[in-house]
DNA sequence: CAGTGAGCGAGCTTCCGCTTGACTT
């Protein structure tokens, strides 16, 4: 019974399937009385911050989290903001549907995309689950005639590694923005990768090159060459008296041979002599050594796979790779990109043993079909391999596909035709060639071959490999036809030298190899992962390697130090088998979790839901993780000895070295440029950067002065200052300090000139007295221009008023009654009438901190979402009574961990008693300065952090 | 990381996975 001669009698179906392409596809193998539509991913989620949490929640103290910790672990959903359409689309046409077939992909994911979309669809109509891992005809027919019930248990699993995610990502970034810098995030992926990438510089950073030599010998066998018979065959000295010759593969990271007694180590003098000592030696074949070579194919291509191949021959980045795949997948040349899986279906084996018998012949078709066992460990298989569509492949000229399109199907194509071809097979050949030197002593030299006899599936596709020097597979190697005894003259011997390297860095690629192997990621985050971690300043790319910051250093310095458990390689895999064992029904979600978070007092180690470092038998929770954070101490996990006594620190605004302590004699301090690779500060660069600072504009010399004039930013911004000469005392009765002044607003550093420096450096200008005598003075301070009159001072309008402003105009502002303030001088934006609860009008101001509204006692920053010109008065006093609300709640929750002497001094007495001076006191302050200053625009800065505020951003186009 | 001057409101950052357009350059 057709799946069509049922609906002739049922009614209508409804589908709903991951993505937009398969639904078209599917559409068509399904027929009338179907229909088929998308969920296009995941519909709804954990709220992203405090704007997506639902009003009822809000002032919940786990609200932030998206989470109810206190119960169970209850998650808050919210349709995402970019599914809504979606959502009611799917809605009106399951109205006018009889049945609901929930055909998402067979994983943890897509069983959860079923159950969300059942939870917000709430259908009243008979509800199915449907699988296929294949899209045809068949398979898509048996499908739907076999539904089964939605696993909940699986869906648990999915929403407990969501839960986990969202508590570590959302507990521990917090955590790095308190102790190294804003807006920089931790996660089980991107902390590891980051992890994995750092310790590779570590292992750069500590490598000892060790240096070898050995001899390479030209040898003749008296017969003339041709291309079967080149005549001649290179080889490398590998042993003396049988003593094997130490290569590089024999010395350890140190430099240090790891068995020295085993091997011999030649120097650069020990090789040349012993060259020299077989200058007239005679040569003879001691042994040849025959063995047959075989090569079977690679596995048809899976994302990571693709990813690496993509990277190596046609330099593609990981995302551009994808970006390309996806467009082959939409217009329908090859099936799904994000997948784990190397299986072939079978209707793909067949189109693919047909082109292999086609375009080379039944020769290179083996007897059954190839299948691969899958690689990946915890592989869900929701979908096939990378391969061309259809059941019979468009070769690429077929295709009309043209630029990169074409050659990531070339690709794709040639591999899965390959995957369906036969061995390559031929012989591999090991000659060894002995003389005796001058000396009486036994030189061995080996060189190897390798011929192919047939191709096999090498016909048509052969692997890259990472290392340019690497030989390819399909290299041959042919030697001269040699028998055991033959008699070799040596046509040349040389000595080379050679160094042991350090380990390569990752590339984009090796890293999600990397990350693959170690079960940590996704198909469909592999190329996001990366794009995060460059995104935050972690690594940055040099060529094609991913370099790690001095920030990364800090950053997984304190996660080793003080989240050990979290930033274990195995964590994601010991996590993966907890999860498989919830699927399965043998563990519960809640337990798992509540252990994870809170901890406990004791049990066995090992699942990933100790997040303690497992030291003993105490298993911290998260929780008790990231509340206590007096333990670490930020300036030591920032800090890393050069060498010398100088240290590199991660500061808020970048890496820098110091020697000595601050305001200390002989202190020293310079930026590190931020695109250095930390294997490359040596104690001598460092010095070098402390003998000179950097981020020094130097501007000219100040004709009347004579001394240098330079601009640099400085912790309030852009400034330019000048130089005294050397021995212009500092301190005490004599000093003298140097004239400065910050830019203007409109000025930058690097294109600020000396007549603008010594203009700015003229202020404060004397404007002159008024009627009693007291000078009025015109200077630029921290609020802006502004006019001084003993202790009188009113702020300019512009920055040029300082230098134009007459006296008689300054007397007029100063015959005006004293403004409380800028925000109060300015009329409110919008007035929004009257607030029910306080009775007081209620207005939208402008302040330090944006748009805001107050109804003079209450006072509520808007939200992303509002907006001074369509805000409504409703819209204001929910404001307002949610600060009323959130007010007093937070002055009593916590304890005050008294962090610093600072928090007393730093605010009012008000703020000081009431808040409870939480450790973010002190924080709060330099934040606030740094906000007014963080208009600076360097040139420097805006390009080397890729975070760029909204005012770094409007930085002056160049 | 310079060192000037007043008055005064924080809120947000962040995770991993599943999917595409909708945006601008």
């Amino acid at each position: 019974m057709s799946p069509t001669s049922e609906t002739a009698q049922g009614g209508r179906r409804l589908v709903i399937v991951e993505s937009p392409a398969k639904a078209k596809t599917i559409k068509g193998y399904l027929g009338p009385g179907y229909v088929v539509e998308a969920s296009v991913g995941h519909i709804r989620d954990l709220p992203n911050g405090a704007a997506e949490v639902p009003a009822k929640y809000k002032g919940e103290p786990w609200a932030r989290l998206g989470v109810n910790v206190d119960a169970d672990f209850q998650p808050i959903y919210v349709v995402n903001h970019d599914k809504k359409d979606q959502v009611k689309k799917l809605k009106e046409l399951l109205a006018e549907s009889d049945e609901l077939f929930l055909a998402t992909d067979e994983d943890r994911e897509g069983e959860a995309i079923a159950w969300h979309l059942q939870e917000v669809l709430k259908p009243k109509v008979p509800v199915r689950r449907m699988v296929f891992h294949e899209i045809t005809k068949d398979a898509i027919r048996e499908a739907v005639a076999n539904p089964r019930e939605l696993n909940k248990k699986l869906v648990d699993a999915q929403e407990t590694r969501r839960i986990l995610d969202r508590l570590y990502g959302y507990e521990v970034s917090p955590v790095l923005w308190k102790k190294v810098m804003p807006r920089l995030s931790a996660g089980r992926v991107q902390s590891v990768a980051t992890r994995l990438v750092v310790e590779r510089e570590r292992e750069r950073i500590a490598f000892r090159s060790a240096e070898y030599w050995d001899l390479t010998g030209t040898f003749a066998t008296g017969r003339g060459g041709d291309a079967s018979d080149p005549g001649t065959l290179a080889a490398r000295l590998t042993a003396v008296d049988g003593r094997r010759v130490a290569q590089g593969r024999d010395f350890g990271s140190t430099g240090v041979l790891k068995d020295g007694s085993a091997v011999l180590h030649l120097d650069e003098a020990n090789a040349r002599a012993l060259a020299a000592a077989l200058a007239d030696s005679a040569f003879a074949v001691r042994s040849v050594e025959s063995k047959p070579y075989r090569r079977s194919p690679y596995a048809p291509f899976r994302t990571t796979t693709l990813q690496q191949e993509a990277s190596r021959k046609l330099g593609f980045g990981a995302k551009a790779t994808m970006q390309v795949a996806q467009k082959l997948y939409e217009n329908g040349f090859i099936t799904y990109m994000r997948t784990d899986s190397t299986t072939l279906s079978e209707t793909a084996v067949q189109a693919a043993r047909a082109q292999v018998t086609q375009l080379y012949g039944a020769d290179y078709l083996p007897e059954k079909p190839r299948t691969y066992a899958g690689k990946v460990k915890n592989a869900q298989e929701a979908h096939e391999a990378i391969r061309p569509s259809g059941d019979r492949f468009r070769t690429p000229a077929e295709t009309g596909l043209t630029g990169d399109q074409f050659r990531l199907y070339e690709l794709i194509w040639k591999r899965t035709v390959a995957s369906q071809m036969k061995d390559a097979t031929g012989n591999s050949v090991t000659v060894k060639i002995a003389g005796r030197a001058s000396d009486g002593r036994d030189a061995e030299f080996s060189a190897s071959g390798k011929t192919i006899t047939f191709h096999g599936f090498m016909k048509a596709y052969v692997e890259g490999a990472d290392d340019p020097n690497a030989e390819l597979d399909d290299r041959e190697r042919r030697l001269p036809q040699v028998t055991e005894g033959d008699p070799l003259t040596a046509e040349e011997i040389t000595a080379d030298g050679h160094a042991t390297k350090p380990p390569a860095r990752y590339t984009e690629a090796s890293l999600v190899k990397e990350l693959e192997e170690r079960e940590i990621g996704r198909p469909s985050t592999y190329a996001s992962i990366i794009g995060t971690i460059l995104d935050r300043g972690y690594v940055f790319k040099k060529g094609t390697a991913l370099v790690p910051s001095f920030l990364s250093f800090a950053v997984v310095n304190l996660l080793e130090k003080h989240f050990g458990r979290l930033v274990d390689y195995d964590f994601t895999a010991s996590m993966e088998e907890d999860l498989d064992r919830i699927a399965r029904g043998e563990a519960q979600a809640v337990p798992w979790l509540r252990r994870f978070y809170f901890g406990s007092a004791d049990g066995p180690e090992g699942s990933a839901a100790d997040a303690g470092n497992g030291d003993g038998d105490h298993l911290g929770g998260l929780k008790e993780l990231v509340t206590d954070l007096g333990a670490i101490d930020a300036r030591e996990v920032s800090s890393f000895p050069v060498g010398d006594g100088i240290v590199l620190r991660v500061g808020r605004y970048g890496p820098y070295v110091e020697r000595g302590e601050k305001d200390a004699e002989g202190h020293q301090r310079a930026d590190v440029p931020e695109d250095l690779a930390p294997d490359e500060l040596t104690v001598a660069y460092a010095e070098e950067l402390l003998a000179k600072p950097s981020g020094d504009f130097e501007l000219g010399t100040d004709p009347v002065s004579g001394n240098p004039v330079i601009a640099r930013d400085g912790r309030y911004g852009p400034y330019v200052t000048e130089v005294l000469p050397e021995g212009t005392p500092k301190t005490g009765k004599n000093a003298v300090k140097p004239r400065t002044a910050s830019l203007f607003k409109t000025m930058s550093l690097d294109t600020v000139t000396l007549d603008d420096a010594l203009k700015l450096m003229s202020l404060p200008r004397v404007v002159g007295a008024d009627a009693e005598g007291v000078e009025i003075t015109a200077q630029n301070g921290r609020y802006g221009p502004y006019l001084k009159k003993g202790t009188d001072s009113r702020s300019l309008e512009t920055e040029d008023q300082l230098f134009t402003i007459t006296l008689d105009e300054a007397l007029a502002i100063y015959a005006q009654p004293k403004q409380r303030g800028r925000a109060a001088a300015k009329p409110p934006l919008k007035e929004l009438g009257t607030d029910p609860v306080s009775e007081r009008p209620v207005v939208v101001k402008d302040g330090r901190f944006g748009p805001y509204v107050t109804d003079g006692e209450t006072n509520a920053t808007l939200r992303r979402d509002d907006d001074v010109e369509t805000i409504t008065p409703e819209r204001g006093y929910e404001l307002l009574a949610e600060k009323r609300a959130k007010g007093p709640a937070k002055k009593t929750a916590k304890k005050a961990p008294a962090k610093k002497a600072t928090a007393k001094k730093a605010t009012a007495k008000k703020t000081a008693t009431k808040t409870a001076a939480k450790k973010t006191a002190a924080k709060k302050t330099t934040t606030a300065k740094k906000t007014t200053t963080a208009k600076k625009t360097t040139a420097k800065k805006t390009a080397a952090k890729k975070t760029a505020t909204a005012s770094a951003a409007a930085a002056p186009a160049e």
